[in-house]
RNA sequence: GGGCAGAUGGCGGAGUGGACAAUCGCACCAGACUGUAAAUCUGGCGCCUUAACGGCUACGCAGGUUCGAAUCCUGCUCUGCCCA
């Protein structure tokens, strides 16, 4: 269940509450990915001193892991992760991406360039009007569909669950994409028919790539099913990073379509500005690996900058990361940069775990100011010590 | 004093007559990362040139052999080990 609880005047932002079997998610949130179980680098402890609300992991992934027989054992996510939070699910839909059409066409969702140059690019995705199948490196096939996402989400019991669909990439065709988004939308009803459970949520995935049209068409179709909640997924494409004016269109596009008093999320997405702009279309929580996994990268995000702490430069940095954060490692340990970059040339583990302590407490700090900036009809403000351009 | 081994780009360390401005690693520089096949990947890294399959200078120093030498020869300098 989901409660809006101020509106901000000037934009489409708002905080809400979304109630959860294991708690109150005060949005707009952060939602920190631990895709195999686990944020990666952190402790159970970690996670609540970084003061994270929710978390995603991955069905596709875990499904790989368990197999059947271990998803027949499960203790549920929670107690595997001693986690007592709130958590969700993907579906698995982001794969069909990520191994799919990702790897062919050499395309992020969000444009740019392959990431990977030297590796075999072969699609590995098989689609159809069922489902999905995926050709493991060992040349093994798995099968997914919406029944079975939905039965494995059920399995891993997170608060919140996402409808099985297949997010497009930017460079797929007008034509493509409203296949692939109608069979989504297909998809979309047998997640729901599929369920069980009772105590879960579950988000329907709006898609239609980077055309208006099939934005809109997507955002009436999904926002008119019995959803508790809805993503927004998919490409963003030539949108996403334009200097002007079309900066996340699609929200703009979607987000007006769908149900004013249920949960909004954005999938996958992001960055400083990338909170600003979907908060300020109406988004109410966001998921991204750029905290964690830049964060073992190297990088920590603060308000003023993002440091690259592999740069030489900090060798002899005696500075905390930022002086004015208050995360266990700036406020409590006040392990300066040239320390924490050392850890990071000598390959230790708790490197990347103190980096990613700070991100995912910048992050979920930034969203906490977030919160209380639209509370106090402040938003504009807030985005201007964040965004310095 | 004698014997042996070795001196290569910021460092380590390949190369032992042409395809070497010189494998590779480290360091350094730049970039990337957005529902995680990512604690990862890409590019650069002698000097000049916007750049180059362009020019220049280079493999301890000085000569020599050769069409051609980081690679062979001679001497020198230095370093390590061994014997006196």
């Amino acid at each position: 269940m989901f409660e809006v609880t101020t509106k901000d005047k000037n934009t489409r932002a708002r905080t809400g509450r979304l109630h959860t079997t294991h708690g109150v998610v005060e949005t707009p949130a952060y939602v920190i990915v631990g895709t195999h179980a686990k944020v990666r680098t952190l402790t159970p402890e970690d996670l609540v001193t970084t003061h994270t609300q929710m978390i995603i992991a991955n069905t596709y992934h875990l499904w790989q892991a368990l197999g059947e027989k271990g998803l027949g054992e499960y203790p549920g996510l929670h107690q595997s992760m001693g986690w007592s939070g709130s958590l969700m699910t993907d579906s698995g839909g982001f794969q069909v991406f990520s191994f799919g059409a990702a790897r062919e066409g050499g395309a992020g969702k969000v444009g740019g360039s392959p990431r990977f140059e030297k590796e075999n690019r072969e699609n590995r995705v098989t689609i159809s009007e069922e489902g999905v199948s995926f050709l493991d490196q060992k040349g093994e096939q798995h099968f997914l569909d919406a029944e079975k996402s939905v039965a494995i989400q059920e399995r891993l019991g997170a608060d919140l669950i996402v409808a099985f669909d297949e997010c497009t990439s930017p460079v797929h065709s007008y034509e493509y994409t409203k296949e692939s988004m109608e069979r989504t939308h297909r998809w979309a009803e047998r997640s729901l028919r599929a369920r069980i459970r009772k105590d879960q949520l579950m988000l329907g995935v709006v898609q239609g790539g980077v055309f208006e049209d099939l934005r809109r068409e997507s955002a009436r179709a999904i926002g008119a099913m019995s959803f508790e909640g809805f993503a927004i997924g998919g490409a963003f494409g030539s949108s996403y990073g334009s200097e002007k004016g079309d900066t996340f269109r699609e929200l703009d596009w979607t987000v007006p379509l769908l149900p004013e008093n249920r949960h909004r999320h954005l999938l996958g997405i992001g960055k400083i500005d990338d909170i600003f702009e979907g908060v300020k279309r109406g988004i109410d929580t966001f998921d991204c690996v750029i905290p964690t996994r830049e964060a073992r990268h190297g990088a920590l995000w603060t308000r003023r900058e993002r440091i690259d702490l592999h740069k030489g430069r900090y060798q002899d940095d005696r500075e905390v990361i930022d002086s004015e954060c208050l995360c266990p490692v700036c406020g409590t340990m006040k392990l300066s940069k040239g320390e924490l970059r050392a850890l990071f040339k000598a390959e230790n583990l708790e490197a990347g775990r103190f980096a990613t302590m700070h991100n995912v407490f910048f992050f979920n700090d930034l969203m906490s100011k977030i919160r209380a900036a639209i509370k106090a009809g402040a938003l504009e403000e807030l985005e201007k010590e964040y965004r310095k351009n």
